[in-house]
Parts: structure tokens; sequence; C-alpha cells
DNA sequence: ATAAGCACTTGATAAATGACAAGAAATTAT
DNA sequence: ATAATTTCTTGTCATTTATCAAGTGCTTAT
């Protein structure tokens, strides 16, 4: 039960004392899973909250042509968390699988919205959490919006390159809106240089 | 000073009581701006939450070639925030400037705080607010992967049809990822069956 | 150890979209 | 009302990316 990375998690972001991380923690339970094991199904609501301690997981759906479009990927330590489904108790439109084996730290909606009502600090840690989500969900589109395949892989490359050690790239070539013959293609071409 | 329509869009979300949301309104001053001005600049950090009452404004970014990228539509009512710099106190990284002429309401980010720690229905609302915010640009990532130009038109012409007849096509093209040209395009050829 | 199944690459070709330029239409300013 | 400016359309051609299919190499299961 070493909650150490769950807890830095927490300093990690901004500054929070050690006593009151204990007590937003508390109640997250640890858990593992194998590799390639679904977390979270689509269709289904989702009752927790997740806390990746270790390993890598994508969220994906299917499209018309059964083709698997990854919509994210979490690489530890983050936070997983539908968050329409968990706060709204929405189905699930995508579904969550480890990618490495994994390990976690769940805990239940009841339990944060206790925390987010009685503890100040959590309010503003999860708003924070938001924030961030938001954001870069938010340069996500604008990149996509705006460069071509090649650039959004470099800066992928740049600003994330453990998932390359740890990811298909067919998982990241559909992450990257592109096919994975594309994405072969572009590799090809960065190669030569 | 009529915050009706401020006032409703608090109850259109969830249910909460009449008076708590006179509290939290209370704080918000009105003004309004006319067509093609400039509300937010790149760079400046954002100290107010705006609630666009009426009217049609975009956020843009200019890239290297100083083209605007269109990277978000607003259609009253709705909240305007750049979160990142609101809450983090960050320079912003795009424009925000209205389309037409636009009536807002704003308010600060310390009112924002002490409605947020003091008010629990504000909280539930705030992060609601987040929650749909989110939820909305995750499917917007996931259409620029997976679909092409003309199905991401049809769905923006079926999700949010009154922008089209507020909003230059020049925008909307940005805003969708591709070319005036390409719209113009797209648009022939729709009209064509 | 071997077979089966994935992941990745590569080739040929097609489809989608962009770049640039010119003109038409609409809007705005004087 | 007219000129100036901006928006939108259209043509031609280039670039980017997808599709499909085949082949190679790696991983996993028995």
């Amino acid at each position: 039960m070493d909650k150490s990375k769950l807890n830095n998690y927490f300093h990690s972001l901004f500054p929070i004392q050690k006593e009151i991380v204990g007590k937003i923690t508390e109640t997250f339970c640890g858990f593992t899973l194998d590799k390639n094991t679904t977390l979270l199904n689509k269709d289904a609501i989702s009752t927790k909250t997740y806390f990746l301690e270790k390993g890598y997981m994508r969220s994906y759906i299917l499209n018309e042509d059964n083709q698997e479009i990854t919509t994210n990927i979490y690489s530890a330590p983050c936070f997983v968390n539908d968050f329409l489904s968990f706060f709204k108790k929405q189905p699930t439109k995508v579904i969550y699988q480890t990618i490495t084996h994994c390990s976690f730290w769940e805990t239940s909606l009841e339990n944060v919205q206790k925390n987010f009502h009685n503890i100040p600090e959590f309010r503003e840690f999860s708003r924070l959490l938001f924030v961030i989500n938001y954001s870069k969900l938010n340069d996500r589109v604008i990149e996509m919006a705006s460069k071509k395949a090649e650039t959004r892989y470099l800066n992928l490359l740049k600003q994330q390159s453990n998932i390359f050690q740890n990811v298909p790239l067919k998982v990241i070539a559909s992450f990257l809106g592109i096919t994975d013959s594309s994405l072969s293609r572009i590799r090809k071409e960065i190669s030569k240089i």
C-alpha cells in the first residue's frame, strides 16, 4: 500500500500540505491490470476515478468500419477519468484499455464529492486538473486543424518520446489521425535526413 | 441591468435555486462590444470570466505564415473563458474577438474564487461547465482525427446551423481545419445533390 | 520449436485537400 | 452612389494522405 507516487502527483501540481494529501488519498484503493485489458468498456458508466501509477494505456472508439480510433494515450503518472461519464453518470463513448501491465489507484464518485465539498485544496486541485487537461486537448485540436501529419508526429516525438518505446506505432498513428502506413512513410522520410 | 439571460443559463444546466443564482451573478457587470473588436488579446492575462449574452465571437491564433486559425466559435448564450490564462494567470495564446455586436457579463477571478469556495452549487456548476466543455472539445478532436472535411462540415451544419448565418465562411473553414476554397467546393458539391 | 497472429513496411494508385491566382459578389467606407 | 475592401467562388495544378495488397519480421501461444 505505498501511495507515495499518488501522493507525489498532488505535490507536483501545486503546493499542498502533506496531511491534506494524505486525507485526500486515504480512500484510494490499488489494483493492477495485465496488458491489453479493458479498464472501462464502451456504454458502461464510469463509477471511479483512476490514477495510473505505472504503465501505458489508451482510450479508443470503433468507427463505422470497425476500425479502432485511439482517442487518447495515457502514460503514468496521470489521472484517467472519463469526465462526462463519471460526473454526469452517462455511458462512456470510448473504451479504456491497458497497453502494458498497469497499476492503478481508484476512488469512487462519493469520495470525490466528499473531498470536493469538504477540502478546499482538493477543489483547487480538481479544477487545476481540468484546466491542464482542457488546455492540452485544446492544443491538440489546434494542431490537428493547422499542422500536417509530419509536424504532429515530430511534436509528439519531442513531447512524449517515451510512448514510442511502449505503445505500438499503429496506435500512435491513429492518435495522430493518420493511418499506420502513412506514419511508417513519415518515419522513413525523416530517418533519411 | 437585466440579468435574466445570465441567470437562466444556470437554470438550464442543472437544478439550482433562484436565490443562489442571484447570489452568484450579483457581482457580474454588463458591457457591450462592437463587431470585430478584441475582447482579450494574445499574451494578455485574462482577469475575467465572460458570459456572452448576445452575439457571436471567436478565438484565433496567427500561425507562422500570419494566417488566422480560428480555434473556437462562440454563439450566445455561453461562457467564454480562457481557462489556462484565467486560472493559472498565464498569458493567453489566442485572441478573442467579436464577430457581431456582442453583449457580455463579466466577473473577476476574486469573485469566482469566493463563489467557488463558499457556494457548493457554484462549485458543481463550475465543474459541470468544465465537463461539458471538455467533452465537446474531445468530440471535436475525435472528429478531426477520424472524419473527412465534408463530414465535419455536415455535422457542424446540423449541430450549429445558426453560425452559418452569422459567421463568415472563411472563419468556419479554418475552425473546421480546412481552407476557405476547400469549404466552398464542399458546399458546392453538397448543393448538387 | 513451430505455427499463428500481429505489427510494421513498402509499392502502386486513388482520393482529399492545399496553394495560388483571378474574378464575382457582397459588404463597408467615403 | 461610388469606390474600396473583403468574402466567396472557381480554375489549374501540387501536395498530402488514404486505400489496398503483398511481403517481412517480430511476438505469442501451444
